[in-house]
DNA sequence: GTCTATACGGCGATAGAC
DNA sequence: GTCTATCGCCGTATAGAC
């Protein structure tokens, strides 16, 4: 894991250096499965084999690795969720229910919820991310000339946008809990709707 | 914080000792400070007033500190849930949103669900307690014979009953980490639906 | 049953050596 | 750019006073 180059390839930030990519992978996956309080600098020294005063180089504080980590996650969601709009203009609400029944399945955005409950650098950057986000799926709703007001029930546009994209999110967050009931009838109902409202 | 008592008035087991009950009072007012890693037995004891090993004695690991402190709030929620219940038999829905609005409005509730994603005791805890608490829900929703099938748009019961509880969680969740957008018009749309369906 | 004292290894963070 | 040493916290186990 060392940075000795050639000059020609030699990267120019540390942004991105190859220890650094390693470290914030090996974070992710400590999050997803032992929680984000095993994130520490010895347990992802060890996984990446450098030392920890190596990871104190790169991320300072651990607030910065988590920062940088919501940072990297985020760009690589908005990349997915236009991408996903892009290939499917025609269907919006069902892009946007299964981006979110999708992003919604990882255990990462949990820990980083709960990160951002009490730290303010975390708090404001998970903030960041999430209406980055929105804008996209307002737009695309927007784009919908055809619907101006689009209905489960009679609701207004951002109504239903926060449904569709809450909805998945609860779900998950009683899944990791253990708890099922409803949750099979939940997503019948909503796909029923979709399949109503956005025939394919 | 002593126990001395006369013989006539001792309690009968440390669930409702005067020592632990502050205890708890003290983690509870931490968490929704600090968030539940500021929870040491350093800093609860100084908070009550006694040593860190007598905050040992009454809870030997963290982990059942947490439990303890599930256990307590849930049963004040059920009990507050029951009684709004009791008093408004005619309105199930606009008890079920407003008790969901309101139980949610406590960081508390993010906190406990944050912890218990990796940590098994926790996690089946809340398990227990929100399964509790739904059934309550599902026994008031059933017992409003008149309407078969509640509808925002036609939904099943039981997606009613997981939306209208669910969205005010999303709420909070969203409103923890500093974001309001379509917030507002969340609100009114499903109070509009209230008014419509259980006009007071 | 209630409470105190002490000890252990692991932690984040800092300062500074190479 | 990389790594070590050190500091004051932490959870928790244990032994024992009252």
């Amino acid at each position: 894991m060392t940075t000795a180059r050639a000059a020609t390839t030699r990267r120019p930030a540390s942004d991105e250096s190859d220890t650094r990519t390693a470290l914030l992978n090996a974070a992710a996956r400590v999050m997803v499965d032992e929680g984000y309080a095993a994130v520490t600098y010895r347990a992802l020294a060890a996984k990446a084999g450098v030392t920890s005063g190596l990871v104190q180089y790169y991320f300072p504080t651990l607030d910065d690795l988590f920062v940088a980590a919501i940072r990297r996650r985020s760009e690589q969601n908005v990349e997915r969720l236009a991408e996903a709009l892009r290939t499917k203009p025609d269907e919006p609400l069902r892009v946007l229910w299964e981006y979110s029944r999708d992003e919604s399945s990882s255990a990462l955005t949990t820990e980083f919820l709960a990160l951002g409950n009490h730290r303010k650098s975390i708090k404001s950057e998970i903030a960041e991310a999430t209406e980055q986000v929105r804008r996209l799926q307002v737009d695309a709703l927007q784009a919908q000339l055809g619907v101006p007001e689009m209905s489960l029930g009679p609701l207004p546009r951002d109504v239903l946008l926060f449904v569709l994209t809450g909805i998945p999110k609860l779900l998950r967050l009683e899944a990791g809990v253990g708890i099922s009931a409803s949750h099979a009838d939940v997503v019948d109902a909503f796909e029923q709707y979709l399949d109503t409202v956005e025939p394919a």
